[in-house]
DNA sequence: GATGAATGAGGATTCATTCAT
DNA sequence: GATGAATGAATCCTCATTCAT
C-alpha cells in the first residue's frame, strides 16, 4: 500500500514528466494568484491543459499535489541554507549570520504569495517526514553555525532567528514594502542584535 | 449602500445581544478547536443554540461572523498596546520596549490557536477599514514610543518589531515550546538588539 | 458520534416525515426497476422530488438509505414469521411447517425484484446488529417450532429450511414461474420431506 | 452484426491464448478476493501483467470478460451434471438423485465466493444464449433423471431441486458452516423428501 | 500488436444561503 | 422574530474506454 501523499506514478517518459510538471506548475500559479482556496482539482487540470483524469493518474488526491509542492519548497530552502552555511564556514559570526539570514529570506522574497500559501498548506497537511527532515536541516545549519562560534543555547537561538526572519519578511510584505535590500540588512541586524545584546537586568 | 461585512442589525435588546454574542462565542470555540475549515454556519448555529435562520438574522454571511471576530481581536490587541504605551510613557527605551513587546505577544500567547485561525481568516477576508485602523494604531504606538526616544526610522522599526514578535511566537508555538517567560525575554532581547546593534559595515 | 448508517435526523414534523419516506420509496422503486446499480443519490433525489441536499439531511450516505430499507425488510419478515409461529403454536408439525414456510416466502413473492436487490445490498453493507437480530428471530421461530415438535438438530434444520425456501422462490422467479400457489405447496412439501425422509444408508 | 459480449478475436496463436487466459484468470482472482465491485479493467490488466490497451484487444468491454467467465462456469456446471447423470444412468432414484445433487453443489462448494460473484455478474449482464443453453442442459439432466424414474412433473421438480440446492448451500455459507459432508447429506435428503413426501391434504 | 497516457462523463457528498411556515 | 426544511452549485474522485506513439 503506497503512501497516499506520494505521487501515484513516477513519470519516466517525456510526456508523463511534462504532464506531471504541468500539474505542479498550474497549482503553483493558482496558489500564487488565489491562495489555497483557489486550488480545486478541476481548475488545476484545466490550467495545466490536462484532463481531470490525467491529474489523478499522477496524484492520488488534491493534497498530494500540495504536498509535493511543499516538499519541493522545503527542499529548495534547505539546499540554499546548507550552501550558505558551507560558504560561510570560515567566516566570523557577524559575517556568517547575514549570509544565513539572506538564504533564509530568499524564498519568501522571491515568491512571497506562493510561499505563504504553501506554508498555509503545510499546516493543513498531515506531518510529512520529508518536510520535517528538511526543516530540521535548516535549523541544524543555523545551530551548527552558532555553536561553532560559541553562541549559547544555539538550538533556541536558531529557532528564534528563523522565526524572526519569517515574521519580518511577512510583515514587510503585508505593508507592501519592496525594498528588499534594506529588509535584508534589518533582518541581519535583528539577528546579530539578538545574539549580542545583553538585557540590563539579565 | 450597505456593507455586506457589517452585522446586519445592531442588537439593542438584551436577547438580541445575547444571541449575537452566542454566535460569536460559538464561532470562536470552533475556530480554536478545529480551525477555519471547521466553521460551518450550521455548526455555529447549533453550538450557539440558535437556528440557522436566526444566525442569518444577525449576520449576513459566514464571513461577516469571522470579520467581527477579527475586528474584536484587532481591537483588543490595539487596546492592550495603547495601554502599555501609556504606562511606559516616561520609561527609557530599554524598559519601554519590553513592555510593548509583551503587550504585542499577549494575544498569541493567551489563545494561540484561535489567534492563528483569526489571522488566517483575516487574509481571506476583504480588507476592512476597521481592522486596518486598529493595526495602524498598534504600529503607531510603537512608532511613538521609538520616536520619542530618538530611534531613527521609527516607522520601519515598528514594522520590523511587530513582525519579529509574531514570527518568534509562531515559531516557538510550532516547536511546541511552552516556556513563555523565556520567550518573552528573548523577544525583548531581539527588539533591543535590533534597535541598538550596529552592523560592522554600516 | 452517531452511527453513520442511522438516519441523520429523526423526522418529527409532517413535512420531514414525508420527505424521509419519499426518499425511501424512490429508492425502493429504483431498486425494483433497475437493481442496486441504478441507485444513485441524484437519481433517488430526483425521483423523490427532493433536492440532493435534502436527501443528505436525512441520510448521511447512499448506503444509509439502503441500510434502512434492508432493516425494514428484515423487520417485516421477522414480524410475519413470528405471527405465523404464534398462530401455529398448537398445530402439529405437518400443519405448522407449511404456515411458517408460507410466511417465509411471502416477501419474495410479493416483491421479488426489490427483495433480491435488497438482499444483494445487504451483502455489500457492513453487518448491522439490527439486521442480524431480525434474521436471528426468523431462525429462532423456526427452531422453536421444530424443537417443540421433537425434530432433531432444529438449528441446522431451520437454516436448511430457510435456505431452501429462498432458493426455490428465486429459481421459480428466474424461470418466470408465476403460479405461487403451486410453488408454496411444493416448498411446504420440500420442507416436510426434508424433515421426515430417512436416507436408505442413514 | 457483432455481438459486443463475445470476445473480440479468437486467439489462435499461443501467446494470444496465454494473454486471453491471463486476463480471465486475473479477473477470477479479483472476483474471488473482492467481489464484482473490485473488478476494474485497469486492475485486471495490471494483475494479468498486460497493458490496458492489450486487454481491450482481447475483450471489447469489461462486461465481455465477465460474460466469458460466467459462460465457462455454466459450461463447467453443465458438464459435471451431464457426467453425473451418465454415471447414474442405471441407478434407482434414491441413489441417482444424491449424485446429481452433489454435482450441482460442487461448484458452490469448491469456490463459493467466486461462484457467488459470477452469479451476481450474470444477473447484471444481458441474457446470453450460451449461458441459457447451459442452464437448460443442467435442468434437462435433472428432468431426464426424474422422468426415467417415473417422477411426475419432472420439469417443475428439476427447477425446485436446483433451487433448493443453491439456496441451502448459500444459507450454509452465510452461516459460516463448513461441514460440507453433512450439508451434502441434508441436500440429498431434502431432494428425496421433496420427491417422495405426500402432503396430508394433497 | 502492444503500450500506457489521456479522456471525461458520472457519482457521492458538503455547505452557504433562502424562504415557507 | 424564529425555525429548520429545502436548495443546488461546487468539489473531490473513479473508471471504462480511446488512441497516438
Amino acid at each position: 500500500m503506497s503512501n497516499s501523499k506520494k505521487p501515484r506514478k513516477t513519470p519516466v517518459q517525456a510526456r508523463s514528466r511534462a504532464t506531471f510538471e504541468a500539474i505542479l506548475e498550474a497549482t503553483a500559479q493558482i496558489l500564487d494568484a488565489d491562495g489555497l482556496a483557489g486550488v480545486t482539482t478541476n481548475r488545476v487540470a484545466e490550467r495545466a491543459g490536462v484532463s481531470i483524469g490525467s491529474l489523478y493518474q499522477y496524484f492520488p488526491s488534491r493534497d498530494a499535489i500540495l504536498a509535493e509542492l511543499v516538499r519541493r519548497m522545503r527542499l529548495s530552502m534547505s539546499a540554499r541554507l546548507l550552501a550558505a552555511n558551507a560558504v560561510a564556514r570560515d567566516l566570523p559570526l557577524e559575517q556568517a549570520v547575514p549570509m544565513l539570514m539572506e538564504a533564509a529570506v530568499h524564498q519568501y522574497q522571491a515568491e512571497p504569495r506562493l510561499t505563504a500559501a504553501l506554508e498555509e498548506a503545510e499546516t493543513r497537511l498531515p506531518r510529512s517526514a520529508d518536510v520535517l527532515a528538511e526543516k530540521r536541516r535548516v535549523r541544524d545549519a543555523f545551530v551548527e553555525c552558532l555553536r561553532n562560534r560559541g553562541v549559547e543555547q544555539p538550538e533556541e537561538a536558531a529557532l528564534d532567528m528563523i522565526g524572526m526572519t519569517r515574521g519580518m519578511v511577512m510583515a514587510a510584505r503585508g505593508a507592501q514594502e519592496v525594498d528588499y535590500a534594506s529588509l535584508r540588512t534589518r533582518i541581519a541586524r535583528a539577528a546579530m542584535g539578538y545574539l549580542t545584546y545583553r538585557l540590563p537586568g539579565g
